[in-house]
DNA sequence: AATGAATGAGCATTCATTCAT
DNA sequence: GATGAATGAATGCTCATTCAT
C-alpha cells in the first residue's frame, strides 16, 4: 500500500535500506534482528538487501559506517580551534551531546551493538579513537607546554568516557542536555576541587560552596 | 563408566557451572557462545546446565549478577569515608581500575556483552547505579552544603562513565593501571584548568605549565 | 506411527540414516534432495543428521563411501585368482553385474549422481580405480609375458567401462543380467573377430555364424 | 550508453549465448552455475537468456542437443560402412576418441553433467543411443548371418562404455588418443583370448605373448 | 543425580525468474 | 531489442531446549 514495487534507483535504495536497517538494528539489537525483519521495514524483499549489502554483518557495518561518520562529522564541524579553551570544551560537549540527543534512536543503540560483536569492535574501536584524537587534538591546542602526548590522550579516553556515559542518560531521556552539559563542562573545567554551582566568571578554587572546600 | 559422572554438592557445581559460563561467555559473547560450548568447558552435561539454571538467559544472568557483586564489593570495601576527599577519590579509583585490570576477561568483556541484549541491560544497568550510587554518596560525604542531589549523581555518571573507558584500556593492556588511576585523579580533582603533571602537594591553580594556563 | 521417538543406540541410527539417504539421493540426485527430505525419509529430525554427519556434503560422501565399498566387496570377494582366465573373467563380470542388479536403486544412481559434482569426483574416481586395478590385477595374472603395466590398466579402463554401460541398462531392468553377462564374456573373451553367438566349450574363431568372420 | 547493447541478430546472439552456457556448465556443473554467471560470461543481461530460451532447464538441453548433435555428426560422418570391419571399427573409435579429446571441456563435461538430472536424463540416453545404433548397425553390417538385434545392440552398449571410459581419460589428459585407441582396436577385435602386442595382419589366437594364452 | 538422544523453530543466504522502462 | 531492478520460494544449517534412561 505504502511504498510497494516502485523502481527506485540505487542511491535512494541504499539509503532506504540503510535507515531502515538502523532503526532495526538499534531496536532489537544485531542478533535479535533478522534479515528478514530489515527487509520488511525497508519494504523491499530480502535479495534486495543481499544484493546491495551482500550479508548480514556488512549490512550492519554499512549501518555502523554511516553512522560513525556522520556524528563524528557532526562534532568535528562544531570545534573551533579559534576560541577560548573553556569555549571548546563547552562546544565539543554539547555538540556531542546534542547529537546524540537528536539521534537516540540511532546512535547509541548502534553503537552500543557494535561493541557486543567482535567483528565490529573493530570499526567502533576505530570510531571512538578518531573522536578520542579530536578531543585529544583539542586539549593539545590549549597548551604551550610540552604535557606528554600520551596524557592528553588519556585525558580524551576520560572525556569521552564520560561523555558516552552522559550521553546514555542524555539519550534515554534520563537527564536534559542542557543541565548535563552544563555540569560536564563544570566538572572538567575546575574539577572536583572547585565545584560546581558557580557557573562562570568566579572561578575562586576556594569559593564557598564549592565541594573541592569539603571534599 | 567411572569418570566424569561426579557427585558434587549443589554449591560447588554451581560456581563450576559459573566459571566455565563467565570464562566462555567473555571469549565469544553472549550470542556467539552456545549452551553446548559452556557444559563442554564445564565437564558436565547441558541438561545440568538447564536443571541448575533454567536457560541460557538465566545462566547469563546469573554470571552477571555474581561478577557485578564481587566487582561491587571489591570497590565498596576499599572506600574509607573517613579519608581526606582527595584520598577518598584516588581510593575508589585505584580500587575500580585494579580489580577491572585483575580480572580482565571476566568483568570487561561480560559488562561488554550485557549491554548488548535488552535482556540484561536492566540487571547492568542496576549494577552500575549502585556504583554511581556510591560514587554520588562519596561526593556528597565531601561537601556539607545541600548542593542539589541531581548535581552530584551526574557527576558521579560521568566519573564512572570516563572509569569504565580508561579501565576498557586497562583491560586492554593498553595502559598501565598506575599511570592511568594517577592521571584520572588529577584530572578530576582539579580539572583542565589544573595542571596534570604535577603529582600531589601543590595544588595552585595557577602554576605554571598548567593545562588550564592555556586551554 | 511408525517409527518416532524411539531411542536408539547411534550405531543403528547412523545405518537407518544412510539407508534413507541413499534412498533419497538415488531418486533425486544430490541437488534436488533435501536434507528435510531425508530427514523425513529416516523419520528423524533434521539435526540428527547434522549431529552424525555435520553436512550434507558429508553425508552424502558417507552414502557413498559405504555404497562404494560394499560393491567393491561384493566384487573383490567373488574372484578367485586360480581359475582358469575365462572363468575369473565371467566371474569379475557376473558378480559386477549381479551386484547392481540387487542394488539397482542404491549404487547405480549414487554413482551417477556422485560423478555430477566436482566434490565427489575424487571418491568415485577413487572408488572406479580400486575396480579398475582389481580387474587390470585379473588381466595381469592370466599372462606371463611382461606386458606393459599401463596396457592393462588401459584394458582394464574399457572392460570396467564396458560394464559399467551394461551395468546401467541391467539396473534399469532394460536387460537381463545372464544375458548380459554372458554376451559381455563371448565379446570380451574373443572380441568382435570370435563368434558370440556360441555359449562356451567351442572356441572356434572361424566357427560359422560368427561375427568376425563377416564383420 | 554505446556499450555492450549492440543489436545482433538473432542466430548470431543464440550462437553466442550457447557458447558461454556450454563454457560455464562444463566448469561448474549444471546446479552450481547460475543464470547470472552465464548471462555475465555471453556477456548480455539476464532477461535475455530467457526471451531466448525460456528457462535454465531449457537452455542446457539447448546445449546439450547442439553438442549431442555435433559429436554424432563427426562420428557418423567419419563412417565408411564400405570399409573392412576392422578398418570400420578402427575408423570409429578413432573418431569418437578424437572428437572428444578435441572438445574436451565441452563434451565430457556436459555429457556427465547431463546425467546427474533426471531432466536430463531423457536428452542424454536419446543421444547416447543414436551412437549405439550406429555402433550396432555397423556390427550388423560386418555379418550376413541373421544374429539377433539384441545380440548387436548390447555389444554396441559395450563399445560404446568402453569408449566413454576411455574418452574420460582422454580428456583427462591422461593418455594419449592414438595408443588408447590402438589398444581398444586390438581389445575389441580380437577378445582378451588373442591379445594385444601384436598391431595387426598376425590374428593367430595362439600368437606367443598373447594375453589369451594364459588369461 | 546425571546424561545421551532427540527436536521445533528460526535464520542467513541463494536462485531462477519476471516486470517496468 | 535490451536491461536494471526486484522478488517468491527454497535450503542448508544452528541452537536452545527437553525427554527417556
Amino acid at each position: 500500500m505504502a511504498g510497494g514495487t516502485k523502481r527506485l534507483p540505487r542511491a535512494v535504495r541504499e539509503q532506504q535500506m540503510l535507515d531502515a536497517a538502523v532503526q532495526v538494528f538499534s531496536i532489537n539489537g544485531y542478533h535479535e534482528t533478522s534479515m528478514d525483519a530489515i527487509a520488511a521495514k525497508a519494504e523491499i524483499s530480502k535479495p534486495m538487501l543481499y544484493l546491495y549489502y551482500g550479508s548480514k554483518e556488512e549490512l550492519f557495518g554499512a549501518c555502523l559506517s554511516r553512522e560513525l561518520g556522520r556524528f563524528i562529522e557532526a562534532v568535528r564541524a562544531d570545534i573551533d580551534f579559534k576560541l577560548p579553551p573553556k569555549d571548546m570544551l563547552r562546544g565539543i560537549i554539547l555538540s556531542f551531546l546534542s547529537y546524540i540527543d537528536a539521534n537516540r534512536a540511532s546512535w547509541i543503540v548502534l553503537y552500543t551493538q557494535a561493541t557486543s560483536s567482535q567483528a565490529f569492535a573493530h570499526t567502533v574501536r576505530e570510531g571512538r579513537e578518531r573522536i578520542i584524537d579530536l578531543v585529544a587534538r583539542m586539549l593539545s591546542a590549549g597548551t604551550r607546554n610540552p604535557e606528554p602526548e600520551a596524557d592528553f590522550q588519556m585525558m580524551a579516553i576520560a572525556l569521552v568516557g564520560a561523555g558516552e556515559a552522559v550521553a546514555t542518560r542524555v539519550s534515554a531521556g534520563d537527564v536534559d542536555v542542557d543541565d548535563a552539559a552544563e555540569l560536564m563542562i563544570n566538572l572538567f573545567w575546575r574539577g572536583l576541587k572547585g565545584k560546581p554551582a558557580e557557573r562562570d566568571g568566579v572561578e575562586a578554587s576556594s569559593a564557598p560552596g564549592s565541594v573541592s572546600a569539603h571534599l
